[in-house]
DNA sequence: GTAGGATGTCATGCC
DNA sequence: ATGGCATGACATCCT
């Protein structure tokens, strides 16, 4: 500090803390007092940029709510900026602008116009007819007397309380159009080489972003969701890729940029270094899980979207590789394996991060293993869900009766796509049930089958085994009865004492337990007794 | 490179 | 008419 040139740029960075604070109250004069008040109030001026960043983080999660509430489809950012013209040019040309809060306020000003080549046209064209709502100047007026600081809501709050009762509803749409291009304003695609280089810093670079404390406010969405199994749900930063650099877009699809609102706020051409050390920019390996669904991903809405439109097979094909490959990289956890997940987001990004290698190889990961093959597959639905924003878990879209499911789609404001996307999941997941079941009949038949083989050649084997032994008693009988017989020949006598000639005669055995001697010619075929019988036995 | 299993998806018929 | 179920057929992924 007793430097001088560090002296000329603290007291730089103090008039640009002013600037930017003098909406706040703060006086000029506060700067120039001892340097324990000049360090004091740098603190207090950063700890109020921390309170802004979480102002903004709010909403832009409040705007991707709402934009679910309304069901209505935002273009896709990395869809459009092949076109993209400078935002600042497009707000410079209306007159409006020139007086807008919004372009006097120094925050939004620098968030506005710090990202000119990001800003789809689109948006812009859909800015500026918002500025021109004479609600959301109301609010913009309300965000400027009030100070930045103050709470979104408590803003939304005030602007409804003084706005008439029709235009309350519409007004809030608008301010959140005007936050959608302002929080569009923030994203912007970082190179690879900016990304950490450690797995372990990336995933706790993950961590704190995503449990972030100081943004604890319960938006609309949560409760949209509220279907969505609750301990799955994570409010995600949006996922913005850059379709300038399609490379990188389709080799580094999770490469989330959370710039915070200091390097925003910065006016072009500021670069003192301790204005440097505030743009802290966050790269977050993005996981989804089941139901984060708030992460609206550009590259797989574009997927999709080209996916249905497609009908040149080898562009289906060339798409479907390349979601293949973005859901390759996908942990997409049904089982909230959440840790498991960003390690695996983890290690393919830095594969992919090292080797320069843009197609990921699920065979070089140990953990693609069947479950994750099968989880990746399950998924598939579910970054359709996420990319169209459906208010409605794939769960809850499948497995919700038909009363509960039409009276939940019929709740939310759906457009024809969303609907349409709906129903397919609807059916493609009931039929997915239907087909994992009738497969497992199909085996379970098999495999009664298999059983049923199994028992009748036992069964064949003990009739063999009592057939063989029937044949075996009867021979014996035989051979006994032939025995008596004989013996019964032998023992015959007629009234002349001489022995009968068996070939002559034969005993006939009678129902009644009689046995007669029969001449053979003579044999009566009903074993009744006739009158030639010469004698009973 | 190829075979085979597992799984997802579509088409179709039936209830 | 609609939705769900069952199942054959095909595609894709993975081992």
């Amino acid at each position: 500090m007793d430097d001088p040139s560090a002296q000329f740029q603290h007291e730089d960075l103090i008039d640009i803390l002013w600037r930017q604070d003098v909406d706040l109250g703060v006086k000029r004069e506060i700067f120039d007092g001892c340097l324990r008040q000049r360090e004091e109030e740098i603190t207090r001026a950063r700890e109020r940029e921390l309170k802004r960043e979480r102002e903004l983080k709010r909403i832009m999660q409040r705007i991707q709510k709402l934009d679910k509430e309304t069901g209505e489809f935002l273009p896709s950012p990395s869809s459009v900026n092949s076109q993209a013209v400078p935002f600042s040019e497009t707000l410079h040309s209306t007159e409006f602008t020139q007086r807008s809060p919004v372009t006097q306020n120094p925050l939004l000003s620098a968030l506005l116009f710090s990202q000119k080549s990001q800003k789809p046209p689109s948006q812009e064209q859909a800015f500026s007819e918002l500025l021109s709502l004479p609600d959301l100047q109301y609010y913009l007026d309300v965000l400027e007397s009030e100070g930045s600081s103050l709470p979104l809501e408590e803003i939304t709050e005030i602007c409804h309380q003084n706005l008439p009762e029709p235009q309350r509803e519409n007004s809030t749409d608008a301010l959140c159009g005007v936050t959608q291009t302002i929080s569009d304003s923030f994203e912007v695609a970082q190179p690879l080489s900016c990304m950490p280089s450690d797995p372990i810093e990336i995933l706790e670079t993950c961590i704190q972003t995503f449990s972030d404390p100081g943004n604890p406010t319960p938006s609309p969405s949560n409760t949209i969701y509220s279907c969505s199994t609750p301990e799955n749900q994570v409010i995600l930063p949006k996922c913005h890729i850059n379709s300038s650099d399609s490379t990188l877009s389709e080799f580094c699809p999770y490469t989330i940029n959370t710039s915070k609102p200091e390097q925003l706020n910065s006016a072009p051409g500021r670069d003192a270094p301790q204005t440097l050390l505030q743009f802290e920019e966050r790269h977050v390996l993005l996981g989804f899980d089941d139901s984060a669904s708030v992460g609206s991903v550009d590259l797989e809405t574009s997927l999709y979207a080209a996916d249905t439109l497609s009908n040149g097979q080898s562009d289906k094909d060339e798409l479907e590789s390349i979601q293949s490959d973005y859901t390759d990289l996908l942990p997409l956890s049904l089982h909230s394996d959440a840790v498991d997940a960003t390690l695996y987001e983890t290690s393919a990004q830095h594969q992919t991060q090292n080797e320069s290698t843009p197609k990921y190889s699920p065979q070089a990961n140990p953990l693609t293993t069947s479950r994750a093959a099968g989880v990746r597959r399950v998924c598939r639905d579910e970054q359709r869900a996420q990319a169209m924003s459906l208010p409605l878990s794939v769960h809850d879209i499948i497995n919700l009766p038909v009363e509960a499911f039409n009276e939940a789609i019929g709740s939310c404001k759906l457009n024809n796509a969303q609907h349409s996307l709906i129903r397919d999941i609807r059916r493609r997941g009931k039929n997915k049930m239907a087909a994992q079941s009738c497969r497992k009949r199909k085996l379970d038949g098999l495999f009664d089958l298999e059983d049923e083989i199994e028992g009748l050649k036992r069964e064949k084997e003990q009739i063999k085994e009592e057939n063989k032994r029937n044949a075996r008693e009867l021979q014996e009988t035989k051979e006994k009865l032939r025995k008596l017989y004989n013996e019964v020949f032998r023992q015959l006598r007629d009234e002349h004492g001489n022995s009968y000639n068996p070939r002559e005669y034969k005993l006939q055995h009678s129902t009644d337990g009689t046995v007669y001697l029969l001449p053979r010619g003579t044999a009566n075929k009903t074993n009744t007794p006739t009158e030639d019988l010469p004698f009973a036995l």
